[in-house]
Parts: C-alpha cells; structure tokens; sequence
DNA sequence: ATATGAAATATTGTAGACAATTTCCTGATG
DNA sequence: CATCAGGAAATTGTCTACAATATTTCATAT
C-alpha cells in the first residue's frame, strides 16, 4: 500500500516541527538523513521529502552535500515576518468579511474554546498547535488557497521565532484576543477586526526579545569576561 | 559525480517554469514523470524533486496518486498575489532604503539596460526572464532571505496569471518605469520610489484581463451560440 | 609539538526496480 | 442504448543499492 504501516511525510513534518516549536529542537543542529530514518522506521526516501517540506515552510535549511540544519532566524528577519503577517492576515480579515456564513463563526468559535481550553490545562503542545490554528483557520475560511499557503509559510516561521526569542515562559497568541477578533467579524465590523489583529500581532512580536545579536561567539565572550 | 551530464534539479524548474510563462504549456495540463524522466534524460526522482519545488512556487498543483498539473490561478488569487505584493515590494523598497551602496545601484541601471536591450530586440524569452529578474534583484539587495524567498515565490505565480490572463500581445512590466524606480531610489526618495513601485504593480495588474470566469464550459458555448 | 596531508568513515545524491493505485478500454447486462 | 463491472495498461509512490562528496582521524614531516 502506499503507506504501509509507516507513518506519512506529513506527519513527519509535524513530529519536526512540533519538536522545533517546542525547543527541543535547537537552531543549528543537523537532521541526519540517516538517522530519522532510523527513528522514525522508514526508508530515507521519505524522509528526504519530509526535509524538503520542511525548507520550503523555512524551518530548515538545506545545504548542498552537507545536509539539513535548522534554521537561525535572523532578528531582521524576525521582523519582517511579522511586517508581512500584519499585510497578509489584513487581507485575510478583508476577504473574509465580504462572505462569512455562520457555520465559519461556530468554527472560529470552536477553535476559541478548545484554545481556552488548552491553556487552562497547560498542555503546552496544544496550545502550540492551537494558537497557529486559529491564523491559518482564518486564512482557510478566506477561500483564497493563496492565502492559506502564504499563512501557513508565515505561521511556520513565526514558530521557530517564537520558539528562537521568546522569553516569557508562557506562550503569547492568547485566545482572549482571538475571540475579540472572531466577535468583530461576526459584528460585521471589519475595520474594527483589521485593527484588533494588527493589534494582536504586534503584542505577539512585543514579547520577543529581538535585541540585536546573540551570536555563539558573543555569548562565549560575555560567558568568559 | 553529482550532475554526471545531466542538467540539475534548477534547471529543470526554469526550462518548465519558462515554458509555462511563454504559454506553450497550457494550464491544466499534466506533467507526467515519465514523460518528463525521458525528455530531459534525467530519472525520475530528479524529475519529482523538481516538481515538488515548482509545486511551492505555485506553478503546478500535485495531486496525489493522480500527478501534478499546471495550474489554473483564478481571478481572486490574482488579485490577492497583486495585493500581496504591493505590501512585500513596499517592504522590500523600505528596506533598501536604508543600506543602498553604489555598487548596488550600478547592479540595478546595469541590469536596467539589459532589460531595454531585449525589449528592443523583441527577445521574448530575455524579457520575461528580465522583467521579473528586476523585482528579484531588488529583493536580493535588501538583503533579508526571506524578503526574497517571498518574492521569488510571488514573481513565480505572477508569471502564471501573466501567462493565463495576458491580454494584450505586448508584455508588460516595461523597463522604464523600473529605471524611474532605480533613479527614486538613487536620490533617496524612499516615498517616492515606493509610490513608483505600487503605481508600477497596479500599472501592470491592470493590463491583465480579470473579469470573471474563464470556465471551459462557457467558453464553448459562447463559441457554440 | 604543531601543522599538513592522506586514508577511512560517514553522509548525501542518484538511479533503477518493485508495489500500489488510478485510469481507460472492453464487454456484458438491464 | 445507456450503464456498470472487470481487467489491462499506464502512472505514481516507495524502497534498496550504488556512486560521489564531505568530514573525521591518524600518521608523518617540519
């Protein structure tokens, strides 16, 4: 069968990410081909795909006969990640907007109350899940396949940020905004919607620590000074 | 040796992505592995890795157990790409804006007079490569991965809905509007030049043709009344 | 003792073969 | 005559083996 008994590229890809989202992962290490084939029982072909997806959502890069290492997010890219996510979710509000049915608002709401949920539990890899899910459900309701692949790029490397500057222990993306969001659309207001997430957004980059460089050698200096 | 006579993996993805853009694969198409394995004398595997990348840059559409088709953007997404890329670009301007070197500027008139070249010598396949190599250079200079990843990304897609709603017989993104921007830029003028660059993208999303359906099904029977 | 270089090891890249699925064609039946 | 079932051909998905490249290790010479 096509899969036999192994689990799918996508589920790999997940497994990659949840565990990069999660820091238990760090920035610079290298995914031997070799070596998830072994853990994750499948043959490297997979896996090769499986690595493949993973460059193309920016979470790791792929060197030419040397391998795949995760990525290290610069600081300026940091923050256009998060300039080009307030474009993108504003045109996302916007589409949204013109045709909202209310099956969406029970979705949107769904999400919401599963994420109070999570949070109230503390199960930490929900909440992870969860908190993107709610942006690239939104991008999905959008009806623009676009815009969903756009997001779905966006919401990926906004996770290793997270995962790289955040220094808060507790996880941003609550769902308190998101439901002031999801009440805005369902009130028909979209201006008031677009601003709540521009808002949202930049209360999420605000509790990154994007100062400047924190270089290996750097922090080896200021270890030994 | 790792390219033992056969032409890389980038190679195939430009001479596809090529024949895309200068319509002689026609959306909607199949894109058979074997086929293509025997055409350019490479394996297969090859031939799916290139696929897979012309499948993120939004080109073909894989289906599985079925196989990738070129794909058939529709009038939403096109706007959406011009949307999107008015906020990127504008980022992109902002960005150079702030570290331009002369160096720079002599890349960017250079490659403007390259583009002036071709379009006088009506060298289809150099101006569409041109046109778009300009908005890619321009990312490329402001110096974020990811800012050109998004580009290259967007200027792909772009080359489709060109390709698909094109009417007029000309192409568009003409070399003097760029020049304008290039001079803009050179004097500083960050306002000016990005209001260059979205007059320019709006100059050019109005040349295509989106009005409404292109279905097959209304089409014959237009052609049938 | 350190630096250089060459062999050995490990890892990635590619190709070809096999398995599974889908599609298309043929033929039987209501 | 249309429709549906069955089988053959074609196409995609996956795995294993081999070739090329990079990294490490160890010996040797300065």
């Amino acid at each position: 069968m096509t899969e036999q008994a192994g689990i799918s590229i996508q589920q790999i890809v997940e497994k990659v990410w949840l565990s990069i989202a999660e820091r238990r992962l760090r920035p610079g290490v290298q995914l031997k081909e070799g070596q998830m084939a072994a853990i994750f029982d499948v043959s490297r072909a997979r896996i090769r795909q499986a690595l493949a997806a993973l460059e193309r959502e920016g979470l790791v890069t792929i060197i030419p006969n040397r391998g795949a290492f995760v990525c290290q997010p610069t600081v300026d890219e940091a923050r256009d990640v998060f300039t080009i996510r307030r474009s993108v979710e504003g045109r996302v509000v916007a589409r949204i907007g013109a045709s909202v049915t209310k099956a969406d608002l029970t979705r949107l709401r769904s999400h919401v109350a599963q994420e109070r949920t999570a949070n109230a539990n503390d199960a930490t890899t929900d909440i992870i899940k969860l908190s993107g899910g709610f942006h690239l459900l939104l991008a999905e309701i959008s009806g623009s396949d676009f815009l969903f692949g756009m997001m779905r790029d966006l919401i990926s490397r906004t996770s290793l940020i997270t995962a790289v500057y955040r220094n808060t222990a507790r996880f941003n993306c609550g769902p308190d905004e998101h439901a002031e969001i999801v009440d805005a659309i369902a009130a028909g207001d979209l201006k008031k919607a677009s601003g709540l997430m521009e808002h949202h957004l930049e209360h999420v980059e605000s509790e990154l620590d994007l100062r400047e460089v924190r270089d290996m050698s750097h922090d080896l200096r200021a270890a030994l000074a």
